[in-house]
Order: C-alpha cells, then sequence, then structure tokens
RNA sequence: GGCCCGUUGGUCAAGCGGCUAAGACACCGCCCUUUCACGGCGGUAACGGGAGUUCGAUUCUCCCACGGGUCACCA
C-alpha cells in the first residue's frame, strides 16, 4: 500500500506499465546467433579512439553475425552537451566506416525502437521508475550536495566505504507523510535504487572477453533518476538495451565495478540482461609507466588527431583491428586487398587487458596500406587532406593533377612498393622539390668532394642528357662521366680497390641528386629526370654550378 | 583506503600441463643497390616474485609485488 501509494505521489502522471511500453518495441525476430549492439556515446563532441575500437567491435560481431547495429545516443547529461556534437559524432563515425543500420541519423531517427536520444525517452523510463517504486525497489531521496558531501567526509573519517548505503542512506525509510511534506514544498530529489545486496557476496559473472568473472555484489542504493527526472547512465541502459533488444554490449572495462548494479537492475526489472564485452582501455607510456589515454592530457586520442595528422581512415582502421584480433595481421598479410568484411573476426581473439597505442606501429600500418593504393587514389586523399589543412600546398600539388599522379607513381604498384608515405602531412616534403614553389638545396655536397669534379660532371651531363634516353642509356652516359673524371664506373671494381679511383659513380650520381632534388637522398632518378624535363634540370644544373 | 581487472622481449602479441617459448613493430648487422625506400638473410631481447598441485608448469591454485581501473544527480 505505502509503495504504491508513493509511486503515485511521485509519478501521477504516468498511467502505463512497462508490460505495455514493453509491447510497443517489437521483437527483432532476428536468425539464431544474430548479434544486436550499439554505440551508444555521449555527445560530449569528443570522438576518441575508445569510441572506435569499442565500435568496430561492434560493427563485427552485428554485421558478421547478420544482426543490427544501431546508434544510441546518450545525452543524458545535459551539463557536459556540446551544440553540434551528435552531428559531429554521426559524422566522424561515418569517416571511418562505421555504418549504422538503424538508429540517431543526422536527420532525425531512423528505426522502430526509437527515440534513440535518451533524453527524449524520458516517459519510457519514468514508466519503469514508478513500477520499481511500487514494487519497493526503488525510493526518492531529498539530500542536497552538502548532505552527500557530509556522508563522504565522514565515511572518510570513519574509514568505511564510500557510497549511499546502509545506516547512510538517510532517506532510505522514511515515512510516506515525511516524502509528502518534501514533496509539498517542492523540494528536488532524486530517485534511488534499493539495494539489497551486501558485499559480504560474491557473484559469478561471465564476461566475454575477460572470461569467468568474481564480483562483489552492490549495496549501494544508486541513483536512477537525477533531479531533473532525466535517468543516469546506469538506468537508461538497462531498460534501453532492454528494449531495444541489444543481445551484446560492448564497452570500456571501466564499467566492470558498476557491472554487478547493471545485473541487480535487470533483475529488478525482470529482464535478462545481455551478454557483455568488456574491452580494456588503450594505454600511452608516460615516463616509465603507463596509464590510460587521457581526453585532457593527450590529444592522440582524439580521431580529429588523425586525420589532421592525415592518416587514412584505413590505416586507423587496420591498426585497430591488429589490437582487437591478434591474428588478423598475419590474415591482412595472406590477404592484401580483400576487404575486411572478409576476416573473421572473433571476441574470442580478444585481449582481457589494456594495450599500449603504439604510434611506431600504426605508421608501419600506414605505410603498408598506402603502398598498396594507387596513385590516383594517393593523389584523391592527399589533395582533400591538404585543402582542409595546408591549403598553399593544396594549391601548388594540385595545379597539374598528371604531374602530381606522375610523381606519386615512381615506385608505385610493383611487388615491392616504395614505402615513404605514412600521414598525408608528410607528402609535401616528400614531393617538394619537383615545385620550383618549393624546391631549394636542402643538403650540402659532403665536405670531401671535389668542387671541381662536381662541376665537371654536371657540366658534361648537362651536354650529353638527353630525355629520349631509356633507362640504361642514361645511366651509361653517367657511367661514361664517371670514367672520364677518374671516378669508378663499376661498382666492383670500386669496392675492390677504392683508392685507384677518384670516386664512383655512386658519387657521380651523388653530385646530380643534389644538383637536381637538393637533396642527398630521392626516389629513382631516372623517374625524376624524367618528370623534370630537361629545362627544369638544365636550369638547376646551372644554378648550382654557379653557386660552387 | 574498499572493490575489481591485469602481468610472456622496448612495444603489440601467439601459447591454453611436456615447444630449441611463434610472428609483427622498433633496434642492430649483412646482402641487394647510383642514394633513399622496398626486399632478402641474420641478430639482441621475454614467461614479475614466492609457495603449492603434478612425473613435469608460461599454462592450474594460493600469497606477495607491480601496473591499471573504479568508488558522482558523468558517461
Amino acid at each position: 500500500m505505502y509503495n504504491k501509494k508513493l509511486a503515485d505521489l511521485l509519478f501521477p502522471n504516468v498511467t502505463k506499465t512497462p508490460e505495455e511500453v514493453d509491447a510497443e518495441f517489437p521483437l527483432r525476430g532476428l536468425p539464431e546467433g544474430a548479434v544486436v549492439s550499439r554505440m551508444a556515446p555521449s555527445p560530449t563532441g569528443f570522438v576518441h579512439l575508445g569510441n572506435l575500437v569499442q565500435g568496430l567491435t561492434s560493427e563485427r560481431m552485428t554485421h558478421q553475425s547478420g544482426g543490427v547495429l544501431f546508434l544510441r545516443v546518450e545525452d543524458t547529461d545535459a551539463k557536459r552537451e556540446v551544440p553540434g556534437a551528435v552531428e559531429t559524432l554521426i559524422e566522424s563515425l561515418a569517416h571511418y566506416n562505421i555504418v549504422f543500420d538503424e538508429g540517431a541519423t543526422i536527420d532525425g531517427d531512423n528505426g522502430a525502437f526509437g527515440p534513440y536520444r535518451q533524453r527524449q525517452r524520458k516517459d519510457i523510463y519514468h514508466v519503469f521508475a514508478k513500477h520499481l517504486v511500487a514494487e519497493g525497489m526503488a525510493y526518492p531521496c531529498f539530500c542536497t550536495e552538502e548532505e552527500l558531501e557530509e556522508i563522504h567526509k565522514a565515511q572518510e573519517a570513519e574509514k568505511a566505504n564510500f557510497g549511499y548505503f546502509g545506516k547512510w542512506a538517510k532517506w532510505r525509510g522514511r515515512s510516506i507523510e515525511n516524502i509528502e511534506e518534501m514533496l509539498g514544498k517542492g523540494m528536488p530529489w532524486v530517485l534511488r535504487f534499493r539495494s539489497e545486496g551486501s558485499i559480504e557476496n560474491k557473484i559469478k559473472f561471465t564476461d566475454l572477453i575477460k572470461g569467468n568473472l568474481e564480483l562483489t555484489e552492490n549495496d549501494i542504493d544508486h541513483v536512477l533518476l537525477k533531479s531533473d527526472g532525466i535517468p543516469t547512465y546506469h538506468f537508461a541502459h538497462a531498460v534501453d538495451d532492454h528494449l531495444m533488444r541489444t543481445t551484446h554490449v560492448v564497452r570500456g572495462d571501466e564499467w566492470l565495478p558498476t557491472l554487478p548494479f547493471h545485473l541487480q537492475l535487470f533483475r529488478a526489472l525482470g529482464y535478462k540482461p545481455p551478454k557483455y564485452l568488456h574491452i580494456g582501455p588503450l594505454m600511452k607510456m608516460d615516463g616509465t609507466s603507463k596509464r590510460k589515454l587521457s581526453k585532457r592530457k593527450d590529444p592522440e586520442l582524439a580521431l580529429t588527431y588523425y586525420k589532421a595528422e592525415g592518416y587514412p581512415v584505413e590505416a586507423v582502421y587496420e591498426y585497430i583491428m591488429t589490437i582487437l584480433n591478434s591474428n588478423y595481421e598475419d590474415w591482412r598479410r595472406a590477404n592484401p586487398y580483400a576487404p575486411t568484411s572478409e576476416f573473421k573476426f572473433s571476441y574470442k581473439k580478444m585481449n582481457p587487458a589494456g594495450s599500449l597505442f603504439d604510434v611506431a606501429k600504426l605508421r608501419d600500418v600506414s605505410k603498408n596500406v598506402i603502398s598498396l593504393m594507387s596513385a590516383e587514389q594517393v593523389y584523391d586523399y592527399v589533395s582533400a587532406w591538404a585543402l582542409e589543412y595546408d591549403p598553399d600546398f593544396a594549391k601548388v600539388f594540385t595545379k597539374d593533377p598528371d604531374f602530381s599522379k606522375a610523381i606519386l607513381s615512381i615506385g608505385r604498384g610493383g611487388k615491392k612498393p616504395r614505402k615513404d608515405i605514412a600521414v598525408w602531412s608528410e607528402v609535401k616534403a616528400y614531393v617538394s622539390f619537383f615545385f620550383d614553389e618549393y624546391f631549394r638545396i636542402e643538403d650540402s655536397y659532403p665536405e670531401a668532394s671535389d668542387k671541381a669534379d662536381i662541376k665537371a660532371a654536371l657540366e658534361a651531363f648537362c651536354e650529353s642528357f638527353d630525355t629520349n634516353d631509356d633507362m640504361n642509356a642514361w645511366f651509361d652516359k653517367i657511367k661514361a662521366i664517371a670514367d672520364s673524371l677518374g671516378y669508378a664506373s663499376d661498382m666492383k671494381a670500386y669496392k675492390n680497390d677504392p683508392t685507384a679511383f677518384r670516386g664512383s659513380v655512386a658519387d657521380v650520381s651523388m653530385f646530380l641528386r643534389v644538383a637536381v632534388t637538393g637533396r642527398l637522398n630521392s626516389p629513382d632518378m631516372y623517374s625524376v629526370m624524367q618528370l623534370l624535363g630537361a629545362e627544369k634540370i638544365k636550369q638547376r644544373i646551372a644554378d648550382i654550378c654557379s653557386s660552387l
């Protein structure tokens, strides 16, 4: 009687029953084994690697099993919400090829289980909240922030455990008159769960990633509804994931401590909990110790960081897959061009511990990914990136698309493609010497080089250079120049007795390379010269000769 | 402090009672080579410690140490 009265007092406008609400959400009728999962980010405007790790896991599990992946926006914390965050969220997930079958979209909702924005589901939560009150499993609490702080301090002083429970739960056993009075005064209240658990009891639980777990029962009367009537994550999770027929919940393992409470909630509601996959955190090296990647301290946690640096989406994707499933790398090596969907993703391969995010490894993955792209693809990516992050370079780079594509074609496409590029932001430095706008002598000749020899070699080259020569004819001419100057044209002979020569054809090539590219290192010189053309080459050689 | 999770080379990681303890990245050396990159070959380098169970523990159990996470009207 008491409970029923309290329920009506607290939720006078709620008339529906949980059964009625439940019936409004259809069963999915998916085949056995089909996974239904979701991404449920909060719209803080900050999309990070963790989201991607979790999202990719859900995405693979659902789509690989013929299930459903949906997006639910957990906007229950109005204080943290950033305007436009939902849009950025959806856009950046799309950027990383996470496509939803259902859920929140920029234009609204898509699917039969909505609304997919939690603040719009307030009435739904209230039905379940009222039910819990009526069943004696929840009660209002009028504690102010100050009072809660006092409790915390008192617990600290007593060396007691923290939290609203037992003797500290001062509103747990109040009379209905007492509550009515507070309500009458218009005092704000939150709805708390009446926990019957005890920390003396252990519960056994099997997590799909962590395995068999032994956890301590929850004895804390957690908040279900905040004073604005919006649910906390916990309550929304239980209600929504039941109604939306989620079969698998993938989330970070920072949720493990509250898992006993969630399980308790499902039981109180009378629903079967989903299967859980708790993923270990992404760590980074901080000095000599590891720590979880943090929003505040680590810019590399944000997805925007990778976009700005110019990591191709595919590279970030590949790298995360290697972290998620340790056998992914081997599979990829065997199937360089296969779509990821052909890989058999398995949660059993997931590591229960947290892993260190290794930028060096990411770069390596990225180099491999880019080395397999066509020059056109690379050109498109670089142009798009530059347009946004380096407009000056974009102008130069896109002035003559065929020229730029030809540059990118050097050493691309064979069995052993060059792997010079890890991120788009490095392309400018890689190609700059092809453009007069950027060309300059970056590396100087080694001290030991004889300036007269350099000049003689360069001049001889200019006289004999013919763009119609094929690679062999071209190099034969360079060899001839080497010979004429007392430099070995045969490297073997030179290595046998370096003292017999002034140097080798390698040195002569280097004289040319510096003059033409401004650097000691470059891609294949013949290709470079073919692209540059006789006029530019001769001009550059003349310029450097006059400065010698 | 309570609770929980974790611990194989510098890093990511295979392993699931018996192995010379895979592989990848990074690093070093050699080879190829007009430079660089690619590629090939090779090398350095690991089961946190202590008890037990067992004929035998990296694998199982317990304790310790260390690392991480969590204890909000945030998710």
